[in-house]
DNA sequence: CAGTGGTCTAGACCACAGT
DNA sequence: CTGTGGTCTAGACCACTGA
């Protein structure tokens, strides 16, 4: 079973966007032209060119035909409506994650605006949930529902302060790749999550029910987040 | 001043997109194979791939190797974090928008998570904004900043039931290209929104702050959106 | 004007799914 | 196995920007 080597033009995003994130290239500087990416990596222009349409799909350069690619602002906010996974806050050093409630097997919750397949409902789900902090103040409550399938020792992963996408790439070969959310504001939920969150009765938070779609067919994740938006606002591109 | 002709890529994109929005094809439906595209319109393999990452991208498709391209489910809530503009709630026959407030002259708002250029400043804002309603029932309230340049007669022109994009491109050469947004949720905003869109105090809504960018330089919109997502979650893709 | 990004062609080889 | 989508090459011409 031999491993898809990683793609070049994907190897070219890695690169250019850690020159952003690292401050190589700063905020408003014109990166090297197409044609010098080309030369400078030894790539042709399309693969050159399908680099920085992810960069720009993800808002680290805007093009400008005659002009040149330029660096963008780093977002402020939490990077959370896009994928990467909700532990890219880009730039934040002080992003901690806690393990709530481990992973065990539950039923279905109901409710939910996705609907599932009768493999999915057969084989049950994995459950555990998370808290997100930033500088050491709740932000994000987060609810996972994986189906049970296939994880060898996963119930017995530390998931603090790891991205669950890492893990399940380097451990289990999947890859996410896409997802689909529904947002809503609502008032503090649950006692049990308001206290979790140490949220007063009656904030508003944020309610996101999302579902990530894999590299694996049929394969998806589920989840609940419930985000205090009072200091942190959600950041998004599009 | 020759228009630029639309690109192949996109108008298979839109041929495609209506024949998905209109039941030709529908859920799990395969498209025609890339191949199979490149025949029936004539193009080559990369000008269809490209037709269908845009399809990927906002959701319309998933593709699977060695499978083909399936049609997705078209979603359920309304279609706003994504570009192509608020008044694309896909499906939606019973969506209705109304000027509230027409456009008219004001100085930049404080507390605005982004910053303006000095050209920005100099020039003043069009203001306007809009109640977009379900069924009847208001669910956004729409707060627009356009820069006050080179837009003649915009002050005299209609915007209920009518896409702003489809003015500003068709009417300017405009074209809404990318933006980013904040977003987060707060208790109920001030009495007149409160009215206008039908809310007790103290109810939970979506607040969104958003930049748009165009195809012109340094020409950006800004808006500000409240939402009643109480039946109504906003839907968005990544 | 030269250089930029935007579009497009006509091929090639690969990994993966279903038969 | 065949056909699918995923990656990549090596060119071409165009429209736009700034000098």
């Amino acid at each position: 079973m031999s491993l898809r080597a990683t793609p070049q033009y994907r190897q070219l995003y890695e690169k250019l966007r850690k020159h952003i994130v690292d401050g190589v290239y700063r905020e408003g500087d014109l990166l090297p032209s197409e044609n010098e990416l080309c030369h400078l990596y030894n790539l042709t222009r399309p693969t050159v060119r399908k680099a920085l349409d992810l960069l720009t799909n993800e808002g680290f350069i805007k093009r400008h035909q005659g002009l040149g690619s330029i660096v963008h602002k780093l977002p402020k906010g939490i990077g959370i409506l896009s994928i990467s996974g909700t532990t890219t806050a880009i730039g934040r050093k002080d992003l901690e994650t806690r393990t709530i409630i481990r992973p065990h097997i539950v039923p279905w919750p109901e409710d939910f605006p996705f609907s599932i397949s009768e493999h999915e409902k057969e084989v049950g789900w994995m459950y555990f949930t998370r808290l997100r902090l930033l500088s050491g103040i709740p932000v994000i409550y987060d609810i996972t529902y994986l189906p049970n399938i296939n994880l060898p020792r996963f119930t017995s992963r530390n998931l603090d302060n790891k991205s669950l996408f890492d893990i399940l790439r380097t451990s289990y070969r999947i890859e996410v790749r896409s997802g689909e959310q529904y947002i809503k504001a609502i008032n503090a939920p649950e006692k049990d999550i308001c206290d979790i969150l140490g949220l007063e009765p009656d904030v508003p938070v944020l309610h996101l029910q999302r579902r990530l779609d894999t590299n694996r067919l049929n394969f998806y994740i589920y989840s609940i987040l419930y985000c205090n938006t009072d200091e942190h606002s959600l950041y998004g591109i599009f």
